[in-house]
RNA sequence: GCCCAAGUGGCGGAAUGGUAGACGCAGCGGAUUCAAAAUCCGCCGCCGCAAGGCUUGUCGGUUCGAGUCCGACCUUGGGUACCA
């Protein structure tokens, strides 16, 4: 063989590759079949290295997956709707649609060069109106089964551009074109009944033995089912419809300590007093600022007393005030609370400001009634001593006095014991011309009226102008005018589009059958689901993962997917980022200025340009292109080729976790791989006959390779893997086998390599005399009587500090050894006469001496 | 604010509650070379001449034994419902 040159062999294998069309995914009933999906892409325009990685990453369980005899489909698409291409074309002009498939075109011609084992016949992109309108479709089959309704929800609303914002455009609470302050706007809004699964969705978890625990518990508490009391008091003072005022809260046992009531700004009581002058200045302060948890929470605590008064349910002489108070939402329970400052760190903070008053309920158990300097919030779970309890024992836990004072509210009759969810249907309205038209039209005789079926699909208009802001198909000529599909007569279509969270809901199921004219057919969806494998970020850990398994369900009871797929994700993992360290100087106005990683010199004492600058090194942060953090796969590949970039990213961080891109990290792969090349070359040429001595702990590290990498693949710990395989080069390189022993080794060694670096893997199986493609050769196994060893090496602790270490069979008996262990004269010098109190042997693992 | 993670040599990291630092990078020493690159061999947590001591973000606990389990804290990252 002559020189590694990847620029020479990854074309030639992957043209191989495609001509045995050796990833064309076939439904065959003689194999099982093996679903692994990586989460598809944005089409940003250039590949970066966390694509590659997870590529990769899906990659090596597909082929790992392909050499043990299942029939494997690994599809790609593109995730092709969204603000970007609108963005794109405000800023530069053009069209989103020219923008995003021109983006595709690039990505794919960077994507092939790596040599992924992906069926590129099931290809598609969000965007294709073959695509979105089987979308729409399912959206007419979800409002047909009541999954989909209409209602009223706040948006950013910018007042400078007269449009809504994502939340990721509102910057400290103002506009990001506009620089306005954003209010909350309310508007009429599609939603998804999300919240009729959410105990299904919740107890679901307990399913997903495969899925990460932490995603798992993020969702279970992103769900949040919780279990009070739902009351109702009576007013005094109230308008007219408001007698009562039902709240509901998590800690009924705290009653006693209760010390105002309090609604939200949006709270249909707040509505009617807002004909109050005042009362109106105050809800349009609480109004101000964006719609973002994150902004809501950490907002000062602003309230307004409206003079209403309700009586305690315990005690009717005991009246507390009706306060509108910024920080209660809604959404969640009934939009009113009554407020235990004692308890509940907000409350007590709105206490303070307000001067409401503090008492306390319970305290630890055994302390005194003490004054309260912050709220006291122990868990649930732990006993305390209730002072001003009125149901149940004086000492019990949180959760005996919440069951405890809600049997006392269902025996008395003025409340009951309810659940609740803290999960909101998910609202898909979007006001944005980059998306799925949402397929009804507005009919003023007939209402909302879903469009017919043969019309979808709906297409997106191409003639729209972006040079003002707003929705560009509320002002296109056109393209709203229709016939109602009821009655025919003129009417608009909804301009609304879909939320893209909605498109990568259900792309996984497309895939089973990209081009069939309903959404899915279900005798392939039968065969291909569920995903066996799901990898992507942890970024997702919640909502897209959320919301594919609630639209799994609804496409089940609307007929599109089998039982079986409501969980649609059998295993997920989660992958961390490919970051870099960020390169920085400032202009003479101070502000940063960053620095491409190829324009850095690194010197003793950190990093300059090619002038001299000195420049700031900041640690390792996500790529980004604001940043200026980014290395290009491609002058990666050019440089080194595929197989490095691809071993490179496997090899340094075990991938749940972040890993650091360094130039070294890249080289020494490179290096590493023309080593193997090498021994390659040099197993190649020995002669037939050579006898070695070594043949019997070659085959036996070739045994243990096996096990290894197999082991560490099936953990998805490729790092290990690459581990592992760094010892058995070493190991082949230095041994002296036999000449068919070491070509053995040495197939066995592409094979095992094969799923991380597929190209110089094929070369070494070809030079190594391996039959047809390494891809399609069986994965190896280990013989398990090559796995053992028959002596093993025991360390001796004396209290748990290792002093000695002593080399016995490994079946020996326990009491032997103790014997053994107590006779090594390192474990006498140590003991110096001490009597030996007890001794602990862990067979085949430490013995412990304890004096 | 709330929910979820992560923190181990100069660096990336390894370690079913059982020898902390596998494997790799960087560094150091050597071989080869007229010289260098490349390649090959060896050393390589910290303090100490050594004996030995110290060491897994901080503090405390459980255990014969803790990087690993429990509690509190610190720092960093992800999510927070219209970024994808």
């Amino acid at each position: 063989m002559s020189r590694y040159e990847p620029a020479q062999i990854e074309p030639k294998w992957q043209q191989a590759w495609d001509e045995a069309q050796a990833f064309l995914a076939k439904r065959d009933p003689s194999k099982p079949k093996y679903y692994v999906l990586e989460m598809f892409p944005y089409p940003s325009g250039r590949i970066h290295m966390g694509h590659v990685r997870n590529y990769t990453m899906g990659d090596v369980v597909a082929r790992y997956k392909a050499a043990q005899g299942f029939s494997v489909l690994h599809p790609m698409g593109w995730d092709a709707f969204g603000m970007p291409a609108e963005n794109a074309a405000m800023e530069r002009g053009g069209h989103p649609k020219d923008w995003t498939y021109g983006n595709i075109a690039d990505m794919r011609g960077q994507m092939k060069p790596l040599g992924l084992s992906i069926d590129w016949t099931r290809e598609f992109a969000t965007c294709d109106p073959e695509y979105y309108g089987q979308q729409q479709a399912m959206f007419l089959d979800m409002l047909e089964k009541g999954l989909v309704y209409r209602k009223n929800a706040v948006v950013n609303w910018d007042p400078v551009d007269m449009t809504v914002l994502a939340n990721e455009q509102v910057i400290d609470g103002k506009g990001w074109r506009s620089n306005a302050p954003v209010e909350r706007r309310e508007l009429t809004q599609w939603f998804f009944k999300i919240s009729d699964y959410s105990e299904d969705l919740l107890n679901a978890l307990d399913g997903l033995t495969n899925w990460p625990e932490k995603v798992r518990l993020m969702q279970a508490n992103w769900i949040g089912r919780s279990r009070g009391l739902q009351f109702a008091f009576d007013t005094v003072g109230a308008p007219e419809g408001f007698e009562k005022l039902e709240v509901y809260t998590t800690r009924p046992d705290t009653l006693m300590g209760a010390s105002f009531a309090a609604i939200s700004p949006d709270h249909p009581l707040a509505k009617v007093l807002e004909a109050d002058p005042q009362v109106a200045r105050f809800i349009a302060e609480c109004r101000r600022g964006g719609t973002s948890a994150e902004e809501l929470e950490t907002a000062e605590k602003i309230g307004f007393d409206t003079g209403i008064r309700v009586k305690h349910p315990l005690d009717p002489n005991w009246e507390l005030p009706v306060w509108i108070a910024n920080f209660i939402l809604m959404d969640y329970g009934t939009g009113a609370i009554f407020g235990c400052p004692g308890h509940d760190q907000r409350d007590f903070d709105f206490a303070r400001k307000y001067g409401l008053p503090i008492k306390a309920v319970f305290v630890a158990e055994g302390a005194e009634d003490a004054d309260l300097t912050e709220a006291f919030v122990p868990m649930k779970s732990e006993p305390v001593r209730y002072v001003r309890g009125f149901a149940g024992a004086e000492v019990q836990t949180g959760d005996e006095g919440v069951a405890a004072a809600i049997a006392h509210a269902e025996s008395q009759g003025y409340g009951q014991g309810v659940t609740k969810f803290r999960l909101r249907d998910w609202g898909v309205s979007r006001q944005r011309y980059w998306g799925c038209p949402i397929p009804v039209v507005h009919c003023a005789a007939c209402g909302v009226v879903p469009e017919k079926k043969e019309n979808l699909p709906i297409k997106l208009p191409d003639d729209v102008s972006f040079d003002i802001p707003g929705n560009p198909l509320d002002r296109h000529p056109s393209w709203r005018d229709c016939a109602c599909p009821a009655c025919g007569a003129p009417a608009r279509r909804e301009t609304d589009t879909m939320d893209t969270f909605v498109d990568s809901s259900w792309y996984y199921a497309r895939f089973t059958s990209p081009r069939a004219a309903t959404p899915t057919s279900l005798p392939d969806a039968d065969y291909w689901m569920n995903v066996d494998q799901y990898i992507g970020g942890i970024e997702h850990a919640i909502l897209h993962l959320l919301y594919s398994r609630f639209f799994a369900r609804a496409m089940h009871a609307t007929g599109h997917l089998p039982e079986k797929s409501r969980e649609p994700f059998n295993a997920l993992f989660t992958q961390g980022m490919v970051t870099h360290e960020i390169y920085k100087t400032t202009d003479a106005n101070g502000r940063p200025v960053y620095h491409l990683p190829e324009d850095i010199i690194r010197t003793d004492s950190g990093a300059a340009l090619a002038d001299g600058t000195v420049v700031e090194v900041i640690p390792s942060a996500k790529m980004s292109k604001s940043k200026k953090n980014v290395v290009d796969p491609m002058s990666i590949i050019a440089a080194f080729g595929a197989d490095t970039a691809r071993w490179f990213v496997m090899s340094d961080s075990p991938p749940e976790r972040d890993v650091e891109w360094t130039a070294s990290g890249a080289e020494a792969t490179f290096k590493h791989l023309n080593r193997v090349w090498t021994l390659c070359s040099r197993i190649g040429e020995m002669p037939a006959d050579h006898v070695g001595e070594s043949d019997q702990d070659l085959r036996k590290a070739t045994a243990r390779a096996v096990h290894e990498v197999t082991q560490a693949i099936e953990g998805f710990a490729f790092n290990k893997a690459i581990a592992g395989l760094y010892a058995f080069t070493n190991t082949l390189t230095k041994a002296n086998g036999s000449t068919s022993v070491m070509k053995e080794a040495m197939r066995t060694l592409a094979q095992l390599m094969q799923p991380m670096v597929p190209h110089i893997a094929e070369s070494i199986w070809a030079a190594q005399g391996g039959v047809g493609l390494c891809c399609q050769a069986e994965w190896p196994k280990a013989d398990p009587a090559l796995l053992v060893d028959d002596t093993v090496i025991l360390p001796i602790q004396i209290n748990g500090k290792r002093r000695a270490e002593i080399s016995v069979a490994k079946d020996m008996p326990a009491a032997e050894v103790e014997k053994i262990a107590l006779a090594n004269e390192d474990v006498i010098k140590f003991l110096a006469g001490q009597p030996v109190k007890k001794i602990i042997v862990v067979p085949g693992r430490i013995i412990n001496v304890v004096v």
